[in-house]
RNA sequence: GCCGGUGUGGCGAAAUGGCAGACGCACAGGACUUAAAAUCCUGGGACCGUAAAAAGUCGUGUCGGUUCGAGUCCGACCACCGGCACCA
């Protein structure tokens, strides 16, 4: 296609201005921001000294710079948040809009394994490129704050935060997180070896041996967000159980909390709902049964159960417990010892993936054993089967078949008997009914609707000690350690007391940051042990203590970096609790935290779990101001390829943006991007459209510049290859330009455009803003006198859109200005809109039949007699009575007539 | 199975309960050109109709409802996309 204007000039002439000029720089309190520049001469004219305007915070999900660089998709959120954040600074706001990189990782690693290089090499230059490729958009980032979280003056920080995590416990007095001093000890502990065990199992952060998921082919465990049915989320390698000692971070402390926090933020429902699933709330009971014939080695001889529907206790015809109960050894019979044993191995052998696949057949077998069921003393059957998980609940559950589908496919499975203790509604089947109906069969609670069943019986048991209401939820603790080179490393130390016993201590803050050691082999081992164990000399300390050799997850660095923009470069504290206060409080405006947030929807449940975790122990401790990390957050859609299907390599569908860049320009590839559709909807990329819209620019270009200067400057460009920016000079503004006043019409052009260009940014209808920009074009277009007036202030609301060559234009129109980033946003006037004669549609029965041409000030009275003159009703008015007129006005006429 | 989202021309889409299809793509016709590209102008949901028009009928996934009037609100269903899934 042929150059629709000089974007190659412009672009980079532009780029080069914002970024020695240091434009877009986000300026916190205290900071002298110098004269001269665009910021200091629209809020600080005078030169003295005064108080920031009020606080933006534009945040974009920070990239995982990966060795295949930018795809269309990620633009797509950077661009929406570059022009809400340009039209923020018009609007008189102090913007922050940073970017960064989250690099630690286990697909960075694996890169580097593959090119055969030190990660700290592909990672450089992997920013790298991702660095360029963003600044050629034209973004208006402020690079003064960038992060890198694989620097050590970030990481330092990130292993900084886990020694708050680390030295603090979760207060369920106050509900919330205190520093392990305040930790009161049981007075039965008798010395500090006990001390400190006990200490250790409070703190946020701590070691736990019990079973987690590993991955063979990744070489690490993961965490519960990152097994995806049975398989990893990355890679979808098999995953396995494995007792392992790990780190764990007790984010279910703050499962009733993160859930709460959800009601007070503007997130999509959709995004809500995905946390509110994960963190998986459920309100029931715990019921205590007495195993028949049965003490513990401890003397004990109950087994309690977790059930949502206490009410259904008198239907309790059976027990199940998960094959890794730790009482299923105890209690089962010599008679059905090898089948309990035959079946525990059986089940250890199945992968998670066959025992969720394999859902539907249950399997399961009778321990011989008895428990009492507490309302009526019946003895029931204890049984075990994979279907009841050791990790939810108590590992056990009382069988009510008749009202649970689970529990009735085993019991027919299994010959097990069916009692009905709930009457569903008329019409519907009692057996198998699991929703809400009226007790039956059941002593002193039958007739009680469900609800009241519920509190009856929770009552009932809770005041003779049998039970008590409890939540439980479907979240986990997150398991915070991985076997891995590339992360941060913990620092913690390792110790063995007098006893030969390990206990582990945390490094001071004066040793931060730990430096990983620099191996030559960083591949992780087949054993399981992490790769940072290689390293002897930087694993054995001088005094015999060892450092920790696991490090943090990919997850850890993208927790708070957030935060760490706001003051990138503090050397002595994470964030200056100033700037903090500034841009995360709700001083001096209303919205606390950062105030828009755009990313993909795959971060729902990991990245902005995590990030909300750690912000509220943040907060608990004092570190910040804000109880929730991210006030508003949208989720741009993905970008399809041009057949309808998800890019991918494999599918060759898809489409770099360096190419479209190089033919089209950024800001024709911005405004496409942006003009595609709604930001949150998925859809297909389409180069056409890319064309249609650069077209689109080609006309602004041609509606300020003319011809002549535009055909010669074309001409000497092919000719002589002049390629430096100094050719633009050639250019002359359009002898059509001219300080005239507007006329009403072309008043009324440009006020509608900012009108609409202006709610629908508000509304983040950057689509529809687009068109109302290109309605203005094709009516300026076609203007003999075009005041310069009226094209300024539209250059102003082209700026967000298309800011080069808003910038290039602007600086035509206006000499000796530097650049308009700071130009104020038009407001449109209503008075400059209003029409002298409006026409209307006029409907007979709903239907349309003919317009007419009222004035704006006709009454009511007035319309009804014009519309019911026009010509074309007739034919449907006649023979026909009136039965009323509906005038809306300056909508339509609607006459009913029967 | 459960939760959430989306269904509108050939395509991307637009429409506070009030003229369905703004804006753009693709397409067709015309102007300019030796010609093409680019640019500019015009057209365009389907059906029926006509020399051409006009008029008319139908039309926002399906079926029903509310309303003077429904793409929009309500009920039932269908399809596609995303998430969760033996969580008691």
């Amino acid at each position: 296609m042929r150059r629709q204007y000089p974007f190659h000039l412009i672009e980079p002439k532009w780029q080069t201005v914002w970024e020695r000029q240091a434009t877009f720089r986000a300026w916190n309190p205290g900071d002298d921001f110098g004269a001269g520049h665009p910021f200091s001469v629209r809020h600080n004219p005078s030169g003295a000294a005064s108080a920031l305007p009020p606080k933006f915070y534009i945040l974009d999900m920070f990239p995982y710079p990966s060795g295949a660089g930018l795809h269309v998709g990620h633009p797509e959120g950077y661009t929406a948040t570059d022009i809400l954040a340009r039209y923020r600074r018009a609007l008189g706001f102090n913007v922050m809009h940073p970017m960064g990189w989250d690099a630690f990782g286990l697909p960075a690693e694996q890169y580097a394994i593959l090119k055969g290089q030190h990660p700290r090499i592909t990672t450089e230059n992997n920013v790298a490129n991702f660095k360029r490729q963003i600044k050629s958009l034209g973004f208006s980032y402020d690079w003064s704050c960038e992060v890198d979280t694989t620097d050590p003056k970030y990481f330092r920080w990130t292993q900084w935060i886990f020694l708050k995590l680390y030295n603090s416990w979760f207060n369920p007095a106050l509900n919330k997180a205190d520093p392990i001093e305040t930790l009161v000890y049981p007075p039965d502990l008798k010395n500090d070896a006990e001390k400190r065990a006990y200490r250790d199992s409070k703190r946020l952060a701590y070691v736990s041996e019990a079973p987690v998921w590993w991955c063979e082919a990744l070489g690490t465990v993961l965490a519960n967000e990152e097994v995806i049915n049975g398989k990893s989320e990355r890679g979808d390698h098999p995953v396995t159980r494995k007792p392992m000692r790990q780190w764990m971070l007790r984010i279910t402390a703050y499962a009733e909390r993160l859930l709460d926090g959800l009601n007070g933020i503007d997130w999509s429902e959709s995004l809500k709902e995905m946390q509110r699933n994960w963190i998986g709330r459920s309100e029931g009971a715990e019921v205590k049964f007495e195993v028949a014939d049965f003490k513990t080695t401890d003397g004990q001889s109950q087994i309690t159960v977790f059930t949502t529907r206490p009410d259904t206790l008198f239907g309790a015809t059976y027990m199940v417990l998960s094959p890794e109960h730790k009482w299923v050894d105890q209690i089962t019979t010599p008679g059905q010892r090898d089948a309990v044993a035959a079946y525990k191995t059986e089940v250890a052998k199945k992968s998670d993936l066959e025992r969720t696949e394999l859902a539907k057949d249950k399997s399961g077998v009778f321990t011989g054993a008895y428990a009492i069921n507490p309302v009526n003393s019946e003895r029931i059957p204890i049984w075990i089967a994979d279907y009841v998980l050791a990790t939810y609940g108590t590992g056990a559950i009382m069988a009510v078949p008749a009202h649970d589908e689970r529990d009735l496919a085993f019991a027919r499975k299994f010959n097990l008997p069916v009692r009905q203790v709930v009457q569903a509604p008329a019409g519907e089947e009692s057996i198998g009914f699991v929703g809400d109906g009226v007790s039956v069969n059941s002593d002193f609670i039958t007739g009680l609707p469900t609800p009241e069943a519920k509190r009856k019986i929770a009552e009932w048991l809770d005041s003779r000690g049998l039970g008590k209401k409890t939540v439980n939820f479907k979240l986990r603790d997150w398991l915070f350690s991985r076997q891995r080179y590339w992360g941060e490393p913990f620092p913690i130390i390792w110790k063995r007391d007098e006893n030969g016993a390990r206990y582990h201590e945390a490094l001071p803050e004066s040793a931060l940051p730990l430096m990983p050691p620099n191996l030559t082999d960083f591949k992780p081992t087949s054993t399981g042990e992490p790769p940072l164990a290689r390293a002897k000399e930087w694993v054995n300390l001088p005094d015999g203590s060892e450092r920790e050799t696991n490090t943090m997850p990919q997850w850890a660095g993208s927790c708070w970096y957030y935060l760490r923009f706001i003051d990138a470069s503090n050397a002595s504290a994470f964030c200056g609790s100033e700037p903090e206060r500034y841009w995360m409080g709700s001083q001096p405006v209303a919205t606390p935290g950062v105030d828009l947030y755009v990313g993909g929807t795959e971060h729902a449940v990991l990245h902005l779990l995590y990030a909300r975790f750690w912000h509220k122990v943040l907060f608990d401790l004092g570190c910040v101001s804000s109880p929730e990390p991210f006030f508003k957050l949208v989720n741009q859609g993905l970008i399809l390829g041009e057949d309808g299907q998800k890019m991918s390599k494999s599918r060759g569908n898809v489409v770099n943006p360096d190419e479209i860049l190089r033919e089209f320009g950024a800001d024709a590839f911005r405004l496409y991007e942006m003009f595609m559709g709604p930001l949150e909807m998925v859809k297909p990329w389409n180069t056409k459209g890319v064309e249609g819209v650069y077209r689109f620019l080609g006309r602004v270009w041609r509606l300020f510049v003319d011809d002549k200067s535009e055909t010669e400057f074309e001409q000497n460009q092919t000719t002589e290859g002049d390629q430096n920016a100094g050719a633009l000079t050639t250019l002359r503004l359009s002898a059509a330009i001219r300080d005239e006043t507007p006329t009403a019409t072309q008043l009324k052009t440009l006020h509608a455009c900012i009108k609409k260009v202006t709610e629908d940014l508000d509304g983040l209808r950057f689509n529809t803003a687009i068109s109302a920009l290109m309605v203005f074009v094709n009516e300026a277009i076609t203007w003999d006198v075009k005041p310069t007036a009226v094209l300024r202030e539209f250059l102003v609301l082209l700026q967000p859109f298309a800011p080069h060559l808003a910038e290039e234009l602007y600086s035509r129109l206006t000499p000796g200005s530097t650049s308009m980033a700071y130009v104020e946003w038009p407001k449109y006037d209503p008075a400059l809109l209003v029409e002298q004669t409006l026409e209307m549609p006029v409907q007979v029965n709903g239907k349309l039949r003919d317009k007419i041409v009222v004035p704006v000030t006709a009454t009511q009275q007035e319309v009804e007699a014009a519309a019911l003159k026009a010509e074309k009703l007739k034919p449907f008015l006649e023979g026909k009575s009136i039965k009323k007129i509906i005038v809306v006005p300056k909508k339509l006429v609607n006459i009913v007539v029967g």
